[in-house]
DNA sequence: CGGACTATAGTCAATATGGACTTTGCTTTA
DNA sequence: TAAAGCAAAGTCCATATTGACTATAGTCCG
């Protein structure tokens, strides 16, 4: 009889969901909206925040309506569309359930496993040489990132959300930064480890 | 006939994988081992670097041996282990597709999504003493996260591992100090917005 | 010695994820 | 204005992930 399991936590609260969650119910808050419309803001972002594939935030979305986050209305055809669309409207308890989770999402250091972490362990095995042309490549990608995330040519965004874009900006900035400078540091320890071959 | 899905990328190349097929060739390079040993060794970095679960770290195994980046050999039961155990020992190929990966990895900046970036988009939304509030928690987590990293009463690392702890921890410790300093500068941000209310 | 307890070494099956497909409506453009 | 092409809005199902379980081997304590 009893389900092998109990049904444990609400699916938002998992840390694979949590930050999707966090997304759909926050951006909720605009107004109700139907799915393919969170996708699309979704997508428009770049991902840049949490990225998911659209049959995620589909499955997201009847969990959330399970669990009483969002209070679903089908919308019939509106403009002719085919037969009904779903929209997603938050509810009281949907929005209490957002603030839990910016809580425990910022209670908890999440180690980011990218693989950037793996790398750099086993890097230290490698010639020396071949350590510092990684690094050199390494480079090249982050400052490409960084490019981007400085905003070439973005337009600006619109005032009421400047200060989220310029928040979230100066953090991945940050962060961009730093790996610069251990790359450099990297650079030098490997090279005085080292020392360059004489030119034959 | 055709199969829906044409077994497209080995699977160590998915984004998803990458990480933790990095971390379990670059183990094997020490030598064979068992699946379990791996296992442990995993655990015991606290999951620092890539973190999986026994059941994943098995089917990668799996994987890897069909892909020849594995030579699987059964033990027959050492030291009256029941009955057998496989050794897991790192190919040629194995060797040729960890070096690639490490490159690859490299060559691409994968933005995280811990959830803090969402959570800070959407902090920008609250009533300001609310958002330093949360960011003052926030900053008490990544101090103690601060205080594992630099390593309070870890034994120091043996001399041939001396390199990669080194770096890997300067590179964590790069990254935790440009949140403190992030913090620190959107606390002011947001105290700015909302001058100290009148001591009533 | 016998039972209680922990570590070893995995497997099972429920959930989550995402590549590919589908279906319907809206624009061109010839 | 008919066919071509593309965007909207999802769904299907093969894979990946993981909480819970199993089963055997040592270990310690009385």
């Amino acid at each position: 009889m009893s389900p092998r399991r109990s049904k444990a936590l609400p699916a938002y609260r998992s840390a694979s969901q949590a930050a999707r969650t966090l997304m759909v119910l926050g951006l909720l808050q605009r107004g109700p909206m139907h799915g393919y419309e969170l996708y699309r803001i979704i997508v428009a972002h770049g991902a840049l925040y949490a990225d998911f594939k659209k049959p995620t935030l589909y499955h997201l979305l009847e969990r959330l309506a399970e669990d009483g986050a969002v209070k679903v209305t089908s919308e019939a055809g509106t403009r002719g569309r085919r037969g009904e669309r779903l929209v997603y409207a938050l509810t009281a308890a949907g929005r209490r359930i957002f603030m839990d989770l910016l809580r425990e999402t910022l209670g908890a250091y999440q180690p980011v496993h990218s693989g950037l972490d793996v790398a750099i362990v086993f890097m230290a095995r490698l010639p020396p040489a071949d350590a510092i042309a990684l690094l050199k490549t390494r480079r090249e990608t982050v400052l490409a990132r960084r490019a981007l995330v400085s905003g070439e040519g973005k337009p600006p965004p619109p005032p009421e959300r400047a200060t989220a874009a310029s928040l979230a900006a100066s953090h991945a900035l940050g962060l961009i930064d730093a790996e610069l400078a251990w790359i450099a540091q990297a650079i030098s320890q490997f090279a005085s480890a080292a020392p360059p071959p004489a030119h034959t």
